[in-house]
This record gives structure tokens, C-alpha cells and sequence, in this order.
DNA sequence: ACTGGCTCCTGAGGGC
DNA sequence: TGCCCTCAGGAGCCAG
């Protein structure tokens, strides 16, 4: 399920295949997914050339002189790189053709993905307009996330899953991050000292960077643009490990619900 | 302003 | 072998 590690693995995976290169072609199989892909889409990119391919969040972006196409890989959203002539699977749900016999191939079995177009300035757009600093770029440190806490009740798992809060942590790296800080999931996201946060924030720096490094996590679809998985899994401390040693102290670790999501934690490690 | 709950969707896995 | 149930989750949306 893809969060930042996972796009951002996916994003440096195509950009090298789609830099400067002139589209030919959209074909939608299956408009309907998070929102409808817009029908005069395919009319729109014929003949631009792509610019750039960035991410913003868990949103891949990628530019061209007449716009930008925002793209959400949902959870279980892949993009690979394969020939115009690869038989299509089940839930293949666009290509986009590149002049030189390229084809780059959505594949969406749960369709919470997205595929939308903008002409204005990204960072304006609704869906990007109120989302949070980058926990990769410098605006976001333990001091910052404090300030964001204060006097807020909420569980600090469910704070640092707020995209508006951080972007990019989803349920994975979430329990993973806290369980490196130290961090019990279910603790007043407003009522964690400032030297924890710093300890929180690092963490999750570390995390995300650290499973970037190992090609992302793939527990049941993620592949990257090549259709390989990814091994950060084989390294994770706490999800999906419930009833299993915990890797620091040995005491079992723990599972439940928080906010409608599975939770895993520590709770020798974890206060 | 916050917070928790619901919703979209399909496939996997468990129980019987 | 097959059916039915539950669970998985990103994130927008809405009610309280």
C-alpha cells in the first residue's frame, strides 16, 4: 500500500523513462476511479512533452507546458513501465503512450486511485492546496509538530496520519515511527514534550528514508515502475509482527485499533 | 475548530 | 468445493 516510500520509489522508478519525452496518447479502460478521469483528457495531452515528474506528498505530478497530471496511487495503486504490446491484466486501468514505443501502465484493483489534470499552478490545486510540510525537506522538525499538537486530544498516530499535519505517513510507517521514537500510538497527540517530538520527528525521517533505500514496502501490491516489490518489510519492527518478539526487548507485540486502522506497538518500549 | 465515523473498491483469507 | 463474512486502507466528506 503505497505511502511516500512507495511513491516516491515508484516517481525516480519512471521519471528517467518519461523526461522530455512527447505523450502520444491516453487510454482509459476505466474512467471510474477516485474521480472520474476527465473524458477531454486524452484530447488534452496529445503531443505535449513531459517536463518534469515530481511528488508532492503521496501525489505524483507531472508536468507539462499546458498543465499538470496530478496522480494518486490510492492503495493499491501501481504504475510500471512496459511495452505498448503487454498483454493487459485485470484492473490495467490506463496507458500512457510515449512517442518512442513506451507505455506507461496504471494498475488500480481497488480503484482509490486518481488521474487528474490541472492548468493552474499545482500547489493551488484542491487536493494539494492544504497539505502539510514535506518530512523529508527541512520545515519539519519536533518543534514544528509540537506547535501543530498543542492542545489537541487526538491520538498521536492519527495526528501524524493527518495529511495536513505531515504528508506522506500512512498506516505502516506510522507504527513504525513511533515505535522507533519510543512513542505509545494512543497517547494526546498535545500532551508529548518537545524532546519526544524531536525524537518522533527523526524517527520518522529515518523510517521513510530508510525503506526509500530498500525500494519501499511491499506487504500485498505494491510493485515498483519495473514490477519488482519492495524489501523494507523484511525490516519492519512492529506492523504486522503482533504476537511476535518485539526486536528491542523481546515482550510480545501488541495489536489493536486506533482510528478505524490496525495498530502494532510495544508496550515495554512504547510509553 | 476538532474529532470520530463512514465511504468508495476488490481480493485474500478464514470458518463451516 | 463453495459460500459468506471480515479485513485491508488513503483520504475526502460529514455530523456532532
Amino acid at each position: 500500500m503505497p505511502e511516500l516510500p512507495e511513491v516516491e520509489t515508484t516517481r525516480r522508478g519512471i521519471e528517467p523513462h518519461l523526461l522530455g519525452k512527447t505523450i502520444d496518447a491516453l487510454v482509459v479502460r476505466e474512467p471510474r476511479l477516485r474521480w472520474p478521469v476527465p473524458p477531454d483528457l486524452p484530447a488534452k495531452l496529445r503531443g505535449l512533452i513531459v517536463r518534469s515528474v515530481r511528488r508532492r506528498g503521496k501525489y505524483l505530478l507531472l508536468g507539462t507546458d499546458a498543465g499538470t497530471l496530478i496522480l494518486h496511487l490510492g492503495m493499491s495503486g501501481s504504475l510500471r513501465i512496459v511495452s505498448p504490446e503487454a498483454p493487459l491484466r485485470k484492473h490495467d486501468h490506463f496507458d500512457l503512450l510515449f512517442g518512442y514505443g513506451s507505455c506507461l501502465r496504471f494498475h488500480d484493483p481497488r480503484r482509490f486511485g486518481c488521474l487528474l489534470w490541472t492548468e493552474s499552478d499545482p500547489k493551488a490545486h484542491p487536493l494539494l492546496a492544504s497539505l502539510g510540510p514535506e518530512p523529508l525537506e527541512p520545515g519539519f522538525t519536533g518543534r514544528y509538530l509540537q506547535e501543530k499538537a498543542r492542545g489537541r486530544s487526538l491520538a498521536v498516530k492519527s495526528f501524524i496520519m493527518d495529511s495536513q499535519v505531515v504528508v506522506g505517513i500512512g498506516n505502516i510507517y506510522a507504527s513504525e515511527a513511533l515505535f522507533r521514537a519510543g512513542i505509545a500510538p494512543n497517547r494526546a497527540a498535545g500532551r508529548i514534550s518537545l524532546s519526544r517530538y524531536e525524537k518522533l520527528a527523526d524517527s520518522i525521517r529515518t523510517v521513510l528514508e530508510a525503506s526509500i533505500e530498500q525500494g519501499g514496502t511491499t506487504l500485498r501490491d505494491f510493485v515498483n515502475e519495473a514490477g519488482h516489490p519492495g524489501y523494507f518489510r523484511q525490516i519492519l519492527a512492529v506492523y504486522e509482527r503482533a504476537g511476535e518478539a518485539c526486536r528491542r526487548c523481546g515482550s510480545g507485540i501488541r495489536s489493536g485499533r486506533l482510528g478505524q486502522r490496525a495498530t502494532y506497538w510495544c508496550a515495554r518500549c512504547q510509553k
